[in-house]
DNA sequence: TCCTGTGAATTAGTTCACAGCG
DNA sequence: CGCTGTGAACTAATTCACAGGA
């Protein structure tokens, strides 16, 4: 396990493993680094730097042996473990993110749910009932929650999270186009919507100018 | 306009935007690249050298005009035009999205859903109803529409795809979990909410070992 | 032969550092 | 002076290209 990763790389497995399971539930046994580029998106010899940080995967000559791979991407991944996940916020973003049944195939488990609205307080999401924001760390040391989702409105965004790390949360990932002051030792990934659509918008108007 | 821009280049544009925007209402009449490097999570440099690919906007020893700025970031990212926006699905997660304030406030209008479920076709999401796919390229000419949001299962995913794309749409943000296969000339964003908590359970099982 | 694994070459992206204008 | 704008230097990421094992 080397030095340090680029984060393109990182994300790109965990986009292989997404193919790999899919390639192992069709019943394929070996996978070609030429075959997994097509499908993600990349090149061969991208598919083989990446994985060669970790460890020499494959076979000369025949490839990756899917089975073998998805277990390995899984252990370099850290997916061996379940997460435990708590909701910040309780608005329909959050609503369809605790819906999302992606999350929990992958092992990241929804264990709480809070809001400061009174109206949302004591209001059922599946068998989650929604908290009040005001318990947050009781919440997170009763849950052992390690990862927090941050949905709030966005002037209340730092001062929750503040709280959440306060609580011993170091693994944030927030939809709050806010950025975030933190200390060092906590990983947050940002997901701004707006900004998706705005290159997009960017890619619309200066195509014909080629 | 220069020849081909960096895509992380436009996404910090797109970020500079909205703390730009935060500024303007709080009324301040200039800004430094530093102080917005800051806000933004960057460097002055970088800051600097993203604004000088599209031209010189500000006043040495005095900063940038944030109103003028504000005003050439949205020329520069083509927001000076509404996009027609078409939801395909209506899962929560499209449910979600459809109501997201942010789109409509920065010109994105979401003028029609579609989906395949009979039970879903008909009901109504604020203004909006749902209508049946089998008439995509029926409604998106209607409607005119720009950009298309993928939002449903994955195995419907590339199939609908081809034919937003052969009803003449261009642009796509896909939150499939899938490699989309399309025309060069079509522009997709993907944006891919396991990966996200994926490279979050990296860092978290790679932090001690450093 | 086929396809991996990997140094070397290349290309892209970021940071430095300072000239020059307000 | 202060802060921008920008080449030049540096660092990171990707692609090439081929040796070598199955």
């Amino acid at each position: 396990m080397p030095r340090k990763i680029a984060d393109s790389t990182v994300r790109r497995l965990a986009v292989y493993l997404q193919f790999l399971e899919e390639f192992q539930q069709h019943g394929y046994p070996t996978v070609s680094s030429t075959a997994l580029a097509e499908r993600a998106g990349t090149t061969s010899a991208q598919v083989r730097k990446d994985l060669s940080f970790f460890g020499s995967f494959g076979k000369r000559g025949l490839g990756y042996d899917v089975s073998g791979l998805v277990r390995r991407l899984h252990d370099i991944l850290g997916l061996h473990h379940r997460y435990r996940v708590i909701m910040v916020g309780a608005g329909r973003l959050a609503g369809a993110l605790v819906q999302y049944a992606g999350f929990r195939e992958r092992g990241f488990q929804i264990v709480a749910v809070v809001d400061t609205d009174p109206e949302k307080i004591g209001v059922s999401w599946r068998d989650l009932r929604i908290e009040d924001a005001a318990h947050l760390d009781t919440i997170i040391a009763r849950e052992r929650v390690e990862i927090a989702i941050i949905a709030t409105p966005a002037d209340a965004a730092q001062e929750t999270v503040d709280r959440v790390v306060a609580a011993g949360v170091t693994a944030i990932l927030n939809f709050v186009p806010v950025q975030l002051h933190l200390p060092r030792e906590v990983d947050v990934k940002n997901v701004n919507l707006t900004v998706e659509l705005e290159t997009l918008a960017y890619a619309l108007t200066h195509r014909r100018s080629a």
